[in-house]
RNA sequence: GCGGAAGUAGCUCAGCUGGUAGAGCGACAGCCUUCCAAGCUGUAGGUCGCGGGUUCGAACCUCGUCUUCCGCUCCA
């Protein structure tokens, strides 16, 4: 059985069967943003039912929310986005190689204050005022005036001071040792827009590049109202966006995405075990669906972002390595406490075993569900040698996420077989999502189920006019059984359901 | 954003030193009536990514632009 590793099999697979598109196709594609298609969009929605209810169904402390994606601008001061998602990026002209401009600047700053010290150390200076510093070390003094001047740059985000600022204190890139600089522009990771008619009057809005701040600024209303008690959780799923400046890598990055995100509220203190215990629930989730355990990792954050006091990733075995599929932190109580500085409102929690008010501390997991979609294709798309030695492609999902469940074939389309098809297909539409086809050999539409990861294929033939009994083919096995028609809605239905999933990852 | 490569039918691609496009597969209709991509007949589908330039004439040469892939960079 050879894997399909590249990951170009797999996107033409998703353009050719239906689950994936390029956006605008027609006008020549947007850049990394995609549709989904008819089948990618059973798939998705089928992934998002598995997530949703091993999250929410199965956790009685933990309750759902559908929060919009415009949100009040300070959300996203509070945050910390409008500061540490936007950075003043600069190329090298010679080396091609790009930097951060405030990074470049204060590395000068340290280097010209070290060089200064060790002069001074030399004079005996090293206690000495500052004043006194700027005096005897013409290194010294030249690090305090740069650090003066880029702090007043960075006060009023000048960028063009900050070209200049590199010029004059001469900094070079490390590479290929030039002076010869880009100017310095400034890329903010989030999309903005804006609120109201007229431009005047509008409001600076943007969108929002995670769904997690729609969770912890609601996080009063739905405690109140849901009279929840900590630990709780609330979950949710949604879109987000953000402006990558290099965004590739077919559905792995893109510009628009969608998020399964849960915030779970915890009492100081209790953050570690928490965290342990969500990395291993979120773990099980993934090998429920028959992930080989070597597949998936975890993968420890070196450097842990601003609010983070711990945080792993989830890591799969995609064909272009091992990347992140899902984030679990442990967020402290950051974003609450900012929320609160920010908003002037309360945002706290009485437990009443304790008896006493306390800001919550939140364990996140932040899964992106387009990379769930890429996992799942790509564990899934196969090209199998047969035993006659033909080869065919075939998409094994798991039954409970496949687009189509059941496919209904009448082996020949005259006869009156394609009538009986239709009787059978009537009764299996409530069992799930079914497919009809009367075109073609029965061989080739078995191939094109298999590519689609239908995991049931019911053939109408002759003799099912005379004992309603129907062949079942079974897509991963390509094994044939003969049942009677009313056995299909069981045997396709006990297979499909979503609880034999749930019940593999709630353990 | 930089460097490299590529862009021709739904897909995979061919198209020589410039003479306005082909194959295989696929799709659609019909025949055959058939349990693992069978066969036969017919049909549709391309201003060769887009826009300039050179030329009597451009898919081919040239410039620009867009998109995709690889590398760098970036990555809460």
């Amino acid at each position: 059985m050879a894997e399909v590793e590249n990951l170009q099999k797999i996107v033409s697979h998703c353009k050719e069967y239906g689950f994936i598109f390029p956006s605008s196709e027609i006008y020549d594609n947007l850049g990394a943003v995609y549709d989904y298609g008819q089948f990618g969009v059973e798939l998705k929605n089928n992934i998002k039912e598995y997530w949703w209810k091993s999250m929410v169904q199965m956790h009685v402390n933990i309750v759902g929310l559908d929060s919009a994606i415009f949100m009040h601008p300070t959300v996203w001061k509070a945050s910390g986005h409008v500061d540490s998602f936007s950075d003043p990026l600069i190329d090298n002209k010679d080396s091609k190689k790009r930097y951060r401009a405030d990074v470049l600047l204060e590395e000068k700053i340290d280097k010209l204050k070290e060089k200064g010290e060790k002069e001074l150390t030399k004079k005996n200076l090293s206690e000495a005022s500052v004043e006194e510093k700027v005096k005897a070390s013409r290194d010294y003094a030249k690090g305090v005036l740069l650090e003066t001047e880029y702090t007043k740059a960075a006060e009023t985000a000048d960028f063009k001071r900050y070209k200049e600022l590199i010029e004059e204190y001469e900094i070079a890139c490390e590479v290929s040792g030039s002076k010869n600089w880009t100017d310095v522009r400034q890329f903010n990771l989030m999309f903005g827009t804006k609120l109201g008619a007229v431009d005047e009057d509008s409001t600076d809005l943007y969108l929002r590049p995670e769904t997690a701040q729609g969770i912890f600024v609601n996080f009063l209303n739905v405690q109140k109202t849901g009279r929840l008690k900590i630990p709780f959780g609330i979950a949710q799923i949604g879109k987000a966006f953000r402006n990558e400046i290099v965004a590739r890598q077919f559905i792995f990055r893109m510009r628009e995405f969608e998020q399964m995100e849960m915030q779970f509220f915890v009492r100081p203190g209790t953050q570690k075990e928490w965290f342990e215990k969500w990395k291993q629930t979120r773990m099980n989730w993934h090998l429920a669906l028959g992930t080989a355990q070597e597949n998936l990792r975890f993968h420890v954050h070196e450097k842990l972002a601003h609010y983070a006091d711990a945080a792993e990733d989830i890591q799969f075995k995609f064909p272009i390595g091992f990347k992140e599929l899902e984030g679990i932190h442990s967020r402290g109580d950051f974003d609450l406490s900012q929320h609160q500085k920010f908003s002037g409102k309360k945002l706290q929690y009485f437990d009443s075993e304790l008896n006493e008010n306390y800001v919550p501390y939140v364990i996140e997991t932040s899964i992106g569900l387009d990379r769930m979609f890429l996992r799942v294709i790509s564990e899934s798309l196969k090209d199998e040698v047969l035993e006659n030695g033909e080869t065919r492609t075939v998409l094994n999902l798991p039954a409970a996420l496949a687009p189509i469940k059941v496919a209904i074939l009448p082996l020949v389309k005259k006869d009156g077989l394609p009538e009986k098809a239709r009787e059978i297909l009537n009764t299996l539409k409530f069992v799930g999502r079914t497919f009809y086809e009367e075109k073609d050999s029965i061989g080739k539409r078995y191939r094109r189920m298999d590519a689609l990861g239908t995991p049931y294929c019911i053939t109408v033939d002759h003799q099912t006019l005379e004992d309603n009994t129907v062949t079942i083919r079974e897509r991963d096995t390509m094994q044939q059984d003969r049942i009677h028609m009313d056995e299909v809605a069981k045997i396709v239905g006990s297979k499909i359901d979503m609880n034999n999933l749930l019940r593999k990852a709630i353990c």
